[in-house]
DNA sequence: CAGTTTTTTGGAACCGGTTCCATTTCAAGC
DNA sequence: GCTTGAAATGGAACCGGTTCCAAAAAACTG
């Protein structure tokens, strides 16, 4: 492996000069030529440990994600590279696996790598996680959740909620369930039922319950099996469409056709929810545009920039076949 | 920010003997207290470029993806990501979006990273990607391709197809279309439809015709709209659970019921074929397993071990309603 | 053409670690 | 008590770059 030493000697010139060469110093165009060709020559290729040691600036991203298997997360990361392939940064990905003990491990560990900040798609944000930032004194940035200390990056999830709300009840509606998740998630636990619970208040004539169920469509399919028993509502609205595949598959487990029977809801806009049959009626996010406008804002952040405390990211409502208007028949 | 020599001065010590702390040399457990009481309170972390500048020992692994947002990919990378983890290493990943150019220019830009190694989840292994391998002289693991100079960890492609095909004929199938892939992927396009092949020559009762689509799901749909149209079958076989996914919706908007007028079934495995209805009748692949072998054999690779120039992968049916058998009634 | 300014270049120090080698310390052996 | 060997430690060189500074070369200036 050649070193700039070697490419100095055999241009005939100084270390400095080829550094220089490199990262654009005054140089005169005969020594440029020679060192030009040397370089392409030899296929050299500067060690980038040894930049980073003395320039002290990395190029280096690290972002944190709690699972790489999920639409969501896919779509927001690929926005972020692309992003940061633009700006000439590098993205590493920590994968917790869901697990919020890894996620201070990453901090510390991304630290230790000499990252130069953090993009983290959160679910929680504990006191371990605001001393990890404090401590290692990483600029970081929150994609999906809000905190008042931390630069943040979410979806609109209130309003988000608040629309798909008004359009459950322009539909028709009276008889509702509501699926949502853990009240620990901020952003889809609370600020999504908060919106949509908003829009449903406008109406008094309407029958709501409220259900809570995991992720996992698993755990969905089971839940919505009982709401159905136990409440028979006219539509089940889930708080992410991986629920609403699991109430789907609930629906047809019991022989209820989805949307005549019974309409189905969820928030995300993931891609399967358009190739399925009934096509599920969901609100779109737009993933990828959040992970490039979260990689914008790092590196603005780096750069000494100024950035908005906190950003939202539009939605738009999908209209498909799940839901039924209950007033057209 | 901290470094070694201010650790020394703290503990009235010599850089190289809190070195060796931190690297396990001989030292009285005098000094190793007091370094370790500096270290504490400092909270000192080593600077990981100073290191691998010096040691050469770089702990990364380098990981090119064609596409994040695919659920083979995303679980194999899961699986790396585990092993490596255990392994001591951290994953570097380089996403392309499909891109062969960006792919060789991953190659050299993880050699410029400093990598230790490669695992490239392969499509096509084209004469560049061969000449970027011997020119960085970084090891390598091919992942879902097979190539003899290279070490490689496939599915076990023509079996899947073999056993897929079998079923087929012993569910009473005779009017057979196989919507396969470009043949410039060996691995899906050529072994998964020859092991099918194989299996269908077995019996000349047989009517089988062969079509060709992208791996999105949106052309599958239009393409098997005009299968259905000219020929008919009475199954169709997809190369991947996308595909088969497109045929379904095609089937859906023609109002063609799955599986009674028409079965459908595909390879892969992924999630979301067991949720959907009918529940989609497919080969499983182990992904995740896949990555975690790719992980430990790269490893080992590094480490001077010796490991097999091409590993195989098992599969399993996995059998669901989209698939009719004909002989039942 | 001497004097001054600007551009180009080389040399040396430095970044923050690791490692080699020489020296000191210490306990064991005779 | 002196020798010997092993363990512990310090000092210096080194990894492969970047950057500062001063010297050399080239380009103006009057």
């Amino acid at each position: 492996m050649k070193t700039i030493a070697d490419i100095a000697q055999l241009a005939g010139v100084a270390k400095s000069t080829v550094s220089r060469y490199l990262n654009g110093g005054s140089i005169s165009v005969a020594t440029k030529r020679k060192i030009e060709r040397i370089i392409h020559e030899t296929g050299y290729t500067p060690n980038n440990f040894a930049q980073s040691l003395k320039a002290k600036k990395p190029n280096i991203i690290g972002t944190i994600v709690p699972r790489l298997d999920s639409f969501a997360s896919s779509q927001v990361l690929m926005g972020i590279d692309e992003q940061l392939r633009d700006l000439n940064y590098q993205m590493l990905i920590a994968n917790t696996s869901q697990d919020l003990v890894r996620e201070i491990e990453s901090i510390y560990s991304l630290y230790n790598q000499k990252v130069a900040g953090i993009i983290l798609l959160a679910t929680q944000i504990s006191e371990a996680h605001l001393k990890a930032f404090e401590e290692t004194n990483l600029p970081v940035i929150l994609v999906g959740q809000q905190h008042d200390q931390l630069y943040s990056l979410i979806h609109d999830d209130d309003s988000a909620g608040y629309d798909l709300g008004k359009y459950v009840l322009k539909n028709g509606h009276r008889k509702i369930a509501y699926l949502g998740v853990t009240e620990k998630d901020i952003a889809v636990g609370v600020r999504r039922k908060e919106g949509f619970k908003r829009a449903i208040s406008e109406d008094d004539s309407c029958e709501v319950n409220y259900y809570e169920t995991s992720f996992k469509m698993e755990n969905a399919v089971e839940v919505t099996s009982s709401i159905i028993e136990s409440f028979d509502p006219s539509i089940i609205v889930c708080a992410t469409d991986n629920i609403a595949l699991g109430a789907l598959k609930a629906a047809h487990l019991k022989e209820i056709d989805v949307p005549s029977s019974l309409s189905i809801a969820g928030f995300g806009g993931y891609d399967v929810t358009g190739i399925i049959h009934p096509g599920l009626t969901t609100v779109k996010f737009h993933y990828e545009k959040v992970g490039r406008m979260a990689a914008t804002s790092l590196v603005a952040l780096l750069n000494g920039g100024e950035i908005p405390r906190s950003q939202l990211s539009d939605y738009q409502i999908i209209e498909r076949e799940s839901v039924d208007n209950k007033l057209k028949r």
